[in-house]
DNA sequence: ATTTTCTCCTGCATGC
DNA sequence: TGCATGCAGGAGAAAA
């Protein structure tokens, strides 16, 4: 489940492979996935991230690409062979294909003219995570201005308050904090703010520098796997001892989504 | 206005 | 062996 390291190491990993070429060709092979069209014949400028989308900008707009639960995006040679859930390939004639696969199907293609930003999936966006403009003084003033009953971790997984954050780094960011998650974020004090934004800074560096987190089938634009899971103390350790107290984590569901927390370590 | 549920979708684990 | 069931989950849309 790509989140924003995940998908800033693929950034990294194709920018050097498109950048300044041209898109001579593009397959698709899912109709779901048809706008990947409208970057035929364009020329690559530059390719950025916001949040979780990926921006594949040109002179006349974008190509805007969320990767959802299982998408990836891969730079395989001209002549890779195709297989299952291969959805589009843009092809970089004599040069490579930036090819998308997506079993599940959870991803989106969309196309958007300038201003990239106005487009409806960016422009309700919140800070980016590692930003200046993303501080525990921050967060504090978004939970108590605009949120009512919200809970911390549903807080840091509200794309508006700040965007790229998913259930696994909230999960290991609240840990690493020491704060419970079924808190309501209002009555997070501004301190536990300021350690929750260093701990969610310092939680998505370490997971880009490793490459990510591969649970099952993360891998980055040249095929690699991520290194991050080594480094996770409670996602997907429900029932497992906690590694700082050795007392079995607990779960709960918040909005649809497991939370696995311990009960000792995080007030 | 906010909160819950539904909807995409496939793959894998479980249970009978 | 194979079938049905459940779960995972990002995020918009619809419903409550």
């Amino acid at each position: 489940m790509p989140e924003l390291p995940e998908v800033e190491v693929i950034r990294r990993g194709i920018i050097k492979h498109i950048v300044q070429r041209k898109v001579t060709d593009i397959i698709v092979r899912q109709p779901k996935f048809i706008n990947a069209q409208s970057l035929s014949n364009q020329n690559i400028l530059a390719v950025n991230r916001r949040g979780k989308y990926l921006l594949l900008e040109t002179s006349s707009g974008a190509t805007i690409i969320s990767l959802g639960m299982s998408g990836t995006l891969r730079i395989v040679s001209i002549s890779a062979p195709v297989s299952k859930h291969d959805h589009v390939d843009f092809v970089f004639k004599q040069a490579c294909i930036l090819r998308f696969n997506d079993p599940r199907r959870f991803g989106n293609i969309f196309w958007t003219p300038k201003p990239i930003q106005e487009h409806p999936r960016l422009k309700n966006l919140g800070p980016e995570p590692l930003s200046d403009n993303f501080n525990g003084n921050y967060l504090y003033q978004f939970a108590l201005t605009r949120t009512r009953s919200k809970s911390i971790k549903e807080l840091l997984m509200d794309g508006t308050a700040v965007t790229g954050i998913g259930n696994i780094y909230a999960t290991e960011t609240l840990f690493k904090a020491g704060v419970a998650p079924q808190r309501q974020a209002r009555d997070v004090s501004p301190k536990q703010y300021q350690k929750l934004s260093h701990n969610i800074k310092q939680v998505l560096a370490d997971a880009i520098a490793q490459g990510g987190t591969t649970l099952k089938d993360f891998v980055s634009s040249d095929g690699k796997p991520g290194y991050f899971k080594q480094q996770l103390n409670v996602y997907g350790r429900s029932g497992l001892p906690c590694f700082v107290c050795k007392q079995p984590l607990a779960m709960l569901r918040q909005a649809g989504r497991a939370t696995v927390f311990c009960k000792q370590c995080q007030t």
